[in-house]
DNA sequence: TTCGCGCTTGAATACGTATTCATCATTGGT
DNA sequence: ACCAATGATGAATACGTATTCAAGCGCGAA
C-alpha cells in the first residue's frame, strides 16, 4: 500500500508551493508555463491524483448526482439509467445510485443518505416521495427532479411523456380499429404515470361514445397484469382489445393470451402498450405502443437539473415530451390508417 | 437555501464541545446519557446531519464502492446490479456507478475517476482491464474484484460461474438428445466467460466423438448472434442444435429461427443458452439453459470484497459458482433424462 | 528615473469532522 | 480519609485541497 501522495508532496518535489499545484489542476486558472511543466512532471513521477473528497469539501460541489430508481427489471429504466449516466458524465458528474421500493418511508430514508453525501442534485426515476421531504430539499437548496413521474406538488420539477394524450391516442386507435369491448390493464394508480394514461384512455373512449369493457390495476407488475388478463377472460364476455399500461406488463399479458388461453393476437384480441422498449420490436411480440423517447427525456432531465444546479433555472417546470405511436402487429390496424 | 448547520453549531446550541457532538454520532463511542440527550435534541431542532465528505476525509473510509458495468441491456446485469446494491447497502456501503464500453482504455479512465473519488473498493461487472492498472490498484491498496469475468492475471480476484463445466454439460445434453450437427454461437472470445464456455462445450463434444458443425463468435450482441444464425442456415447443411453463449443472444437466435426461417424449436433445431435470466422462463421462449445463480454470485462478490477491505482476506481468490441446468422446451430432452 | 499597474506566486486560512492527548471529576480500595 | 485508577469531556490538531490576500516582480508611461 503506497503512501498517499498529496499536493504538498508534489509541491515540494517541484519546488513550488501547494497552492501552485492546486492551480495547475484547477481548470481556468493561469500558471506560468514553466512552473506548470515542473508541476506536471513531478505529479506524473509521484503518481499524484487530486483527492476529490477534499476538493468537494471546500468547493461545496461534489460533482455527484443522486439517482433513485425502482423497477430496474423494466428495461425502460435500465436503458434510461445507461443514457443518464452518459449524459451526466459528459457534464462532469458522477452517479450515486440507490434502489428503492416504492414505499414513501423507504424513499425518504434514501434521500437522507444522499443528502449526507452532499450530492449536488437528485433524480428520482419513477418514484414518489412525501411533500415534507420535497419541501425540505427546497429549503436546503438541493435540486430535485422527477423522471417519468408527475407530482401533485407543482414546486417539484418533472419530466414525463404526454401520458394523457398518449392514452387518448391509443383509445382512438382501438376505436378506429372497430373494437367494441375495449379493456384496460392500467399502470399503478398510485402513480401519475398510471393515472394519466388511464384518464386519457377513458377520455378517448368516452369521446367515441364507448364505455370500457373493464379496468383493472396492473400495478406495473408482470404478475398482477397476468392475473388481470386471466380474470378478464374468465367471464363469458371477453374483451376484444386491451390497452396495457406499459410494455413490460403487456408482454406478460400477451404470454397469457397466446400461451394459456390459446387466442390469437391480433385476430382475437388486440393489444397495445406504452413505452416502446427494445423488446417491443422483437418478432415474438411486434407490439403496437406509444413511444416514450428516452433520449429526449433524459436530455431534458439533465438540462433542467444542471440549470437548477447552476442557478439559472427560472423555477420549477413540468416538462411533457410526446412521442409517436408505433404501429406494429399486435393490434388490428384501422382501414386507411395514416402512418 | 438554509445555512449549513455543522457539528459546531449543534455543540454551541447544546452547550457542549464539538468533539462531543461527533462522539454522539459515532457508533461505539461512549457519551454520558444526559449529554447525549441534549445533543440529539439540539441536532434535531437545527436539522443537523453529519457531512459524509468531511468524515471520509479524516477517516479515509468513503463507504463507497465503485461499480463498473457494461451490457446493461442484458437483464442478467440489471438484476445483478439490483442485488449488489441491496447487499452493499446492508453493509453500509453506497454505489458509485459507471457505464463502460469494453475498450480497455475506457475502463482505465473510469477506474481513475473512481480512485479520485476515494472509493473503498471496486467491482467490475463483465469488464476487462489492463494488467498495469490492476497492478497499480494493488499498490494503492484498493480492493478490486471482477464479477462474471475471469482474468489471466491471478492476482485479481473474481467470481464467475463454472463456465467450462456448464459448457460441457450442455454439450453432453445435446449429444444425449441425439443431435448430430451441433453448432455454437459463442460469447465474445475476448472474455474468459465466452472462451471458457466454448472450451467446455468443445471438450464435451470431443469426448463424445463429435466435431462441432460450426462455431461463430456472437460477441454477446443480439445483432451479431442473429447474423451468425442466418449464416449457419444459409448453407445447405444446417445445424440441428445450437448452443448460444448466453440467453440474451439466444432469444435473438430463436427469433431468427422461428420468425425468419420458419423453423420449429425444438423439432427442427434445439437451442440452449446460458444464464437463466427471468425471460428464459417466459412461455414464448421456454429456454433450456445453465443457470448462473445471481444471488450466490453477488453474495460471494460482496463477501470477498468486504473481507479485502477489512484486511481479513488471505489473498486473491478465483471463486467459481456452479448452477443447475434448467431443462425447458427449447431443446429436445433425451430419453430418460434425469431431472 | 520614478511611479503605478497588472500579473504571478506564496503564506495563511477555511471546509466539517474524527481523533489524540491532557485535564478533571469520580469512584473504589485500604 | 487519602491515593490510584477509571472514565468522561474539552482543547488542539489533522485530513487534502481551494481560495483570499499580500507581496514581489517586471514593464510601460510620464
Amino acid at each position: 500500500m503506497a503512501a498517499k501522495v498529496t499536493s504538498l508532496d508534489v509541491a515540494q518535489a517541484a519546488g513550488v508551493s501547494q497552492p501552485t499545484v492546486s492551480r495547475v489542476f484547477t481548470p481556468g486558472v493561469k500558471v506560468s508555463p514553466d512552473l506548470e511543466k515542473k508541476v506536471r512532471r513531478a505529479a506524473q513521477e509521484l503518481g499524484y491524483r487530486p483527492n476529490t473528497l477534499a476538493r468537494s469539501l471546500i468547493t461545496g460541489q461534489s460533482m455527484t448526482i443522486g439517482l433513485i430508481v425502482a423497477y430496474l427489471d423494466n428495461p425502460f429504466y435500465a436503458e434510461a439509467l445507461e443514457k443518464l449516466s452518459l449524459r451526466l458524465k459528459e457534464n462532469g458528474y458522477n452517479i450515486l445510485i440507490f434502489m428503492a421500493a416504492n414505499h414513501t418511508g423507504d424513499v425518504d430514508s434514501v434521500v437522507n443518505d444522499l443528502l449526507d453525501h452532499q450530492v449536488d442534485g437528485i433524480i428520482m426515476a419513477s418514484v414518489s416521495t412525501s411533500s415534507e421531504l420535497t419541501e425540505r430539499l427546497l429549503e436546503e437548496g438541493v435540486p430535485l427532479i422527477s423522471f417519468n413521474r408527475g407530482h401533485r406538488d407543482k414546486t417539484l420539477s418533472s419530466v414525463t411523456s404526454a401520458n394523457f394524450d398518449g392514452g387518448r391516442a391509443l383509445a382512438e386507435f382501438l376505436v378506429a380499429g372497430g373494437h367494441q369491448r375495449i379493456a384496460h390493464i392500467s399502470g399503478w394508480q398510485g402513480a401519475t404515470t398510471g393515472r394519466d394514461r388511464q384518464a386519457g384512455f377513458l377520455a378517448g373512449l368516452e369521446a367515441a361514445g364507448q364505455a370500457p369493457h373493464s379496468v383493472i390495476d396492473g400495478l406495473f407488475s408482470r404478475d398482477a397484469a397476468a392475473a388481470a388478463a386471466r380474470s378478464m377472460f374468465s367471464q363469458g364476455d371477453a374483451p376484444d382489445a386491451i390497452f396495457v399500461g406499459n410494455d413490460h406488463m403487456a408482454f406478460a399479458v400477451m404470454e397469457v393470451i397466446k400461451g394459456e388461453l390459446g387466442l390469437s393476437i391480433p385476430d382475437d384480441v388486440s393489444i397495445v402498450g406504452y413505452d416502446d422498449v427494445a423488446m417491443a420490436a422483437w418478432p415474438s411480440f411486434q407490439l403496437t405502443t406509444m413511444r416514450q423517447p428516452a433520449n429526449r427525456m433524459v436530455d431534458a432531465v439533465v438540462e433542467q437539473l444542471l440549470s437548477q444546479i447552476q442557478g439559472r433555472a427560472t423555477g420549477p417546470v413540468q416538462i411533457e415530451i410526446d412521442g409517436p405511436m408505433i404501429v406494429r402487429k399486435s393490434a388490428r390496424v384501422p382501414k386507411g390508417w395514416k402512418t
